[in-house]
DNA sequence: CGCGTTTTATAGCGGTCGATCTAAAACTAC
DNA sequence: GTAGTTTTAGATCGACCGCTATAAAACGCG
């Protein structure tokens, strides 16, 4: 029934995916997209409908191949150091020979505040990725650790060096600082199990001997809701 | 000789700032900028030139106004954990209170990579952050530290943990996710004179007793530049 | 006062925005 | 082949963009 489509629509969608990513929502015009697309206007739209579902569907493409990849990989490595590592040591790599930076974070930025529906499925991956470093973090050596308070507060430190990793790089930071980011942010988990190591100025010389383990969050609930609601700018 | 302006200059370019820092450059017409600003478009244009000419002066005033004033604080305190502590203790506070972000922040993601002038400025701003963190950590108690190269990258994390401070902040993040995070950029600088605690896997209970001294960075001298000239997107 | 100068206010310039309409083209089902 | 349906292509919509031209209003100065 009907004339069938004749671009290839997975290609085109990655191409939009791609304007998104480098010139941001607002500055990426339909006519920009369906150029890049290489169809017509009237093709996005019958295709893909607005401009906005059009990046809807970028948005989820880009955290199903992008995102999600990176944090399967840390999940699955054997040594959660190695995988650490390996996860800094990538992004580092990957984003100075791309300066596009993260779409997940220049949406943050620039469609978080304006659009509750964006802010959710960010702020939901963002919240993926600090689980997926406090899972890592979780896995370190038994007794060797401060507070699990202090496993959550550490794996939102290694979320904060990712974005301001991407930050800096999208904003043209040299080689030299954006390792040194991911240097420090490795040496956050080779601290962690450092047993002397304390977050406290009273310094122990020893571990106490087994923290009591309170629940830790399984795969993406999230942290307790705080009453902290706020008017979008 | 002719008349006189009728508007307060000072309280205008705050205005086309906070314009710019809600919504961005692109995003910010000048029409809004004039209505924010209490006057029409000519007077704008004839009082600040064009609109990129208006935001440059924003972005100055900003740097000059909010950005320089907290590495001052920073520099006067005595204790210079203390002094860690206070810098990030009124960044979540004032982050929690407006959601704006950093105005540099957020023109590093979205003017920085299309606009080389904008972007060393705010490179050098980022610059005197991180010299900022270095500094007070160079102050930390003497003999105390692994390589000062060290001390670099823990700024550079420092520098990150503000980056995504303001990025997460914007973005909507919570209360507790934004204590967490400074929590954990505090007890960067708190473990650092902690003797025992290194980067490196070998453990030491002594620190060496006094690692060579390097020449440190003096105010605003730029690190060793690296040919690492990336084409802008 | 009137002259010169600068700032106001308004209208409007060409261009682009997101989105839609009309029709011709291209396919399936019968 | 023909009917029915969908995708193409191109033109076009009203609205808004950055910016400017024009002219009236408001001052310092002689």
């Amino acid at each position: 029934m009907g004339r069938p489509r004749t671009f290839d629509q997975p290609a085109a969608l990655a191409a939009a995916m791609d304007q998104f990513w480098r010139r941001g929502y607002e500055a990426t015009s339909v006519r920009d997209l369906a150029g890049a697309m290489s169809i017509t206007g009237a093709s996005l739209y019958n295709a893909f409908g607005d401009k906005r579902s059009l990046f809807r569907r970028c948005l989820h493409a880009y955290v199903d191949t992008y995102a999600r990849k990176r944090i399967a990989e840390l999940d699955a490595s054997d040594d959660p150091i190695r995988g650490i590592r390996a996860f800094f040591d990538d992004l580092v790599e990957a984003s100075l020979r791309d300066r596009r930076g993260c779409l997940l974070v220049n949406s943050a930025m620039e469609v978080a505040p304006w659009d509750a529906e964006f802010a959710t499925l960010i702020e939901q991956c963002l919240l993926e990725i600090e689980d997926g470093f406090y899972r890592a973090l979780k896995r370190l050596p038994k007794g060797s650790f401060q507070g699990s308070r202090d496993i959550r507060a550490t794996a939102r430190l290694m979320l904060s060096a990712v974005i301001a990793l991407r930050v800096l790089a999208r904003a043209g930071g040299d080689g030299d600082r954006l390792r040194s980011v991911a240097k420090s942010a490795i040496a956050l988990a080779e601290r962690s199990h450092t047993p002397w190591t304390t977050a406290s100025p009273a310094r122990r010389r020893r571990p106490r001997p087994s923290p009591p383990l309170d629940a830790d969050a399984p795969w993406g609930s999230p942290p307790p809701a705080h009453s902290e609601a706020q008017p979008k700018i």
